[in-house]
DNA sequence: GGTTTTAATTAGGACTCCTAACCAAAAAGA
DNA sequence: TCTTTTTGGTTAGGAGTCCTAATTAAAACC
């Protein structure tokens, strides 16, 4: 039977800071789920399947393989291919032989599936409203606790890796000293805030490894201090 | 074919920075799923039924109805029932007629599945590693910011009510000046700060509803002042 | 006492996940 | 070149997740 802790300011301790965190994104993650299912009984389509929609470009661009597919999702290929099954079924995606690879496909959205994306895109999420309740610079500071938070899922492999500024080979953190616009993406060559970070930039294009490294290290850093007024 | 916004700064604009949260929860979203099937292999136990374990009491303690238990995963009493008789199966659980009303379940941890939860509970979230990325000011910050998520969601009805601080009739909001400690609780009558603000207290009571929205709205406008430094 | 409501279960169906076994094409080696 | 791997994807099989709808039984209402 182990003894209460009790935190330094004699309040009754409960389980640590980051811990109720991780419940907090928990019970997200659960909301997320259970919206996910409702959407899916109004439409005729589950959650993952959803996700695929999102995800597939139309057949003007270049293909997704079904194993880009399942790394996405974070599911196993089996997986995949059973929900793109379906999908194709319901007249939503489209597949063909790679001419490249002749084992692999390239999946796309079909003309009924780009219609129906928009429908589902339309509402976007239920989510969107809670965020908004919070202001411009809380929100701002929230996405860049986020970024780091991935950023660290994604170096322990505990989540696919996605085109995020600190992953890519144009982006230099912390490059200029004005707080409001301290990176510098150098594929547009300008300056750019925190508010302006991406998740999933199209002109993303993945560092080597050791200069990710090191950008990561100074994104990491100089946002840990930047926090404390330094 | 839609123009390109522009940001003030003249950075091409992306969306807009709460959609980039709400993207970048979703993410975290997929790794929780994605975790607790993993687990689910190596245990014997699916990601449902591993969160139904967590939340049972023991014998000793007063059981939860199936219906508490739908609610707090948000499900339908349909799927409850199932995940319920599948742990009742593996004898993790234990079920009896409850006694006040006849057509209820009372539902406990068995000794099994007390010992099975002490396993699942041991390794918690690999998300601690994430969220332990963040220094202590910001994690503070982050949960303030979340609890404020998850309460505007809870009014909306999109998410399980819990026993969180801003919905208990104990809770008083920036009762004092300290920065460091500005809130009270009347039930163990100290002032503590953002940092012990909780998600699940045990000894929560629910406000009535005028008096919560009264706390509610204090509670949100000081912290969005207070993080401008007001 | 006779509705209505509420708590839970069951039935049925689509889908999500997994592991494992399997082809077939591509890459690697001897 | 002629095997081995390796890799991309599919299929089979099984447990579980979800839903809606129908059912049973007890409680609450009038």
């Amino acid at each position: 039977m182990k003894a209460k802790r009790e935190s330094p300011n004699s309040f009754p301790a409960e389980p640590p800071v980051p811990e109720r965190v991780v419940a907090g994104l928990a019970k997200i993650g659960l909301a997320l789920r259970s919206q996910g299912w409702q959407e899916a009984g109004r439409r005729g389509l589950t959650p993952t399947q959803a996700q695929i929609l999102r995800l597939l470009p139309p057949p003007s661009e270049q293909g997704l393989r079904l194993g880009e597919v399942a790394d996405a999702l974070a599911v196993t290929p089996a997986t995949a291919s059973d929900a793109v099954r379906s999908l194709i079924e319901k007249g939503f995606v489209r597949k063909s032989r790679s001419g490249a690879d002749r084992r692999a496909v390239e999946l796309y959205l079909s003309p009924a599936g780009r219609r129906e994306l928009d429908q589902v895109a339309g509402l976007p999420d239920f989510l969107l409203a809670g965020v908004e309740a919070l202001d411009e610079e809380e929100t701002e500071a929230f996405l860049r606790s986020l970024i780091k938070v991935i950023r660290t899922l994604q170096e322990a492999e505990m989540i696919p890796v996605s085109r995020m500024c600190v992953t890519c080979r144009f982006f230099r953190p912390y490059a200029y000293s004005d707080p409001a616009r301290p990176h510098h993406c150098a594929f547009v060559d300008a300056p750019f805030g925190d508010r302006d970070l991406r998740l999933e930039c199209p002109d993303h294009d993945p560092a080597d490894p050791d200069s990710a490294a090191k950008t990561w290290a100074r994104f990491s850093s100089r946002a840990t201090h930047e926090a404390t007024g330094l």
